[in-house]
Formats: C-alpha cells, structure tokens, sequence
DNA sequence: AGTGAATAGTTGTAAGCGCAAGTATATAGG
DNA sequence: CCTATATACTTGCGCTTACAACTATTCACT
C-alpha cells in the first residue's frame, strides 16, 4: 500500500459523492448505538454517584435479583450479558465478591460449574438503589415515549435481540 | 452495616416479592442495552475480522466520511461520539493517525484547537469495507424488521437521543 | 472401562478507557 | 494593557476488558 499523503482533494470529491456514505442504515444503526450510550451514560451516572456501583456490577446485581434463588452458573450469567465476555465477567465477579455483594457457590450436578449467587449485602445494595435508577430510567427513556411508543420500540428491539441472542440449536441450512 | 452473611432465606423471600424488581421500565432499558450490544459485538467482528477496524476506529472514519472536508474539531469529535471521552479520542486518534488513516491539522482560528482529518489511505480504508459492513447492517438491523417498524424504532431512538444529546443552551429552570 | 473431544471456568498478557491534573490559548472585565 | 477565568486538548495513572492458552471435569463412542 501506498503510505505517502498526496493532495487529497480528488480523493475526497469522489468520497463526497459515493452514495454509500449517505445510505440510510448507517443512520439506523447509528441511532441506536447513540441512543444506548447516552441512556447507558446517564444511568451509570446517577449509580456511581449515589451508589457507587458502576454499569456492570449493577446488570450482576440485577439479574441475580431477578432470578429465583437469587444465583445462576457463571455460563448463564456471561451468556445474559451482552456487553461481557466469560473472562470479564471472572474478574467483575471476584470484584464483586470481595466487596461482600455475591459469593460463588460450587455445583453438586456439574463439578466444573459454579454459581454465582446475591449476598445479603449485595440484595439490600440492590433494593436501596432501585427506587432511584428507576426514577432515572423514567427520566432518559421510558418518560420520553408515549406509552404507545414506548410498545412500538420494545416489539422491534425485542425482534432484533432475539434474531441474534438465540442462534443456539436454530435453524443452520447444512447440519 | 453488618457485612456477616447470615442464612439469606428470610431476605430471598423479601426480594423475590419486591414489586420493584419486576417493574418493566428494567426489561426497557435491558432490551436497548442487550440489542445494542448484540448488534455492535455482531458489526464489530465482521469490521474487525475483514477490514482489521474496530468500532471506534470505524466511527471515526464514518463521521469525518461523512462531514464535508472531511475533518472536524477534536472537541466535536468528542461530543458527536457518544461512547468515548475527550481523552479517549486524544488517544485513539493518535493510533489511527500512527496508522495513517487520520491526520491533525492546526486550526488557524483558534490556535488551541486541532482538526482530526481523514487521509487518503483513512477514506481508502472506509470505502473498501462500507459494502460488507452495510450488508451487516441489514442482516442483523435493517432487515429484521419491516419497513414500518424501522420507521418507528428510528423515530423513538431520535426521540431519546435528542433529549440527552442537547442539553447544551435549553432550557433549565433556573439560570 | 478407556480414549478423545467438548465444555466450564480461570489466568497471563496487552490494549483501551476514564478521571483528574496539566499546558496553551482565548475571552472578559477593570 | 493586564489579570482572571474559561476553553481545547493532552498526559499520568490506575482500572477494566478481551483474546488466547490453560486446567478440570464431563460426555460420546467403542
């Protein structure tokens, strides 16, 4: 590849001109790539300052809480959560449980599996900080939107979540 | 605070019927979060694995792309990317610009100011990966949703956008 | 039972990021 | 003109993350 810079300005008037750049799904995704991280933004925000509990340990504290028993295998959980990866979530879970809010628990079933699992602290972490995220979660999104609105963006996000969260055991043309 | 984890049945149950936990304005921003999230792992492997770009890097090569000149202001930069900071950028840009696609240029106007400008060899790079990376668009955005819905899910993350993204000079109650 | 492949989770290593502090320039007020 | 404050950008530093390689356990097949 050519490294020298030259005069730019033929390049950039074929640039200008490529109909590639003006097309409309770069504005689609745009959208929604700006619009979760400004939402993202503001309530990691308001967590720290009121909670000091960054984005991460909170979606943790979250599912936990949302899961009867309180505690899922390390797979399922690293699997829920998108915006991680197994070996992330080793570490963010290490974090977590010498700051007292989950503790790993070993499974009878499965000896190479663990559990991760809501302390008490890390429940009443939870519940002291959920009137207040959800009050800010009213704020940037949900009061934002008509409730009709707000339907209308649940249905489609959901179409789209679920067309890549479950490629698992699907339809795969060969075999 | 007691921090000695006692037996947690009685607090488990508590949690559980927490009404709190169940409100749906979570599952709202779980839904935008995991959908962005989904669809930006997805474009990123495929920029990654094909074009050797991550998403960072690619963002900046759209928006100057896209800005006639082909430049901008570092600090309008910093702004418009609503997942970094001003530091980030300064850092990111000096590797894009160590990798050639990008070049500073001084700003005659205001001489504390620089311009991040795309090179031949930036616009060279974009417009040989747009084709691929708007085909994943389709696949994973675009296309999983009507014509109708898309419409409408544009229109609501506009919406949202634009109640956190200019809060720059409006109104605020006192002054 | 016994071997090979798959799975669950962890760790070494390196890169990227944000916060707070620093430098340079511009702007406002006396 | 001269000082004080604000702005544009950069840098020191520590934290978090992903990728790839590793260990331990389970599953499939003979």
């Amino acid at each position: 590849m050519a490294a020298e810079p030259a005069t730019a300005d033929a390049v950039e008037d074929a640039l200008v001109d490529d109909p590639l750049l003006a097309d409309d799904r770069i504005t689609a995704v745009g959208l929604l790539f700006e619009a979760s991280a400004l939402v993202a933004r503001e309530l990691e925000h308001g967590l720290v300052d009121r909670a000091g509990l960054t984005s991460p340990w909170w979606e943790v504290l979250i599912r936990l809480g949302r899961t009867p028993g309180h505690r899922l295998r390390m797979s399922e959980l690293a699997h829920a959560m998108a915006s991680i990866t197994p070996s992330g979530l080793t570490r963010l879970v290490d974090r977590m449980e010498e700051a007292g809010l989950v503790e790993r628990q070993t499974c009878a079933e499965d000896r190479r599996g663990a559990f991760a699992a809501l302390t008490p602290a890390g429940q009443a972490q939870l519940l002291a900080a959920l009137p207040d995220h959800l009050a800010d979660i009213d704020r940037v999104l949900v009061g934002v939107l008509s409730s009709r609105d707000l339907a209308a963006l649940e249905r489609c996000l959901r179409l789209v979540r679920d067309r890549l969260q479950a490629p698992v055991g699907e339809a795969d043309a060969g075999h």
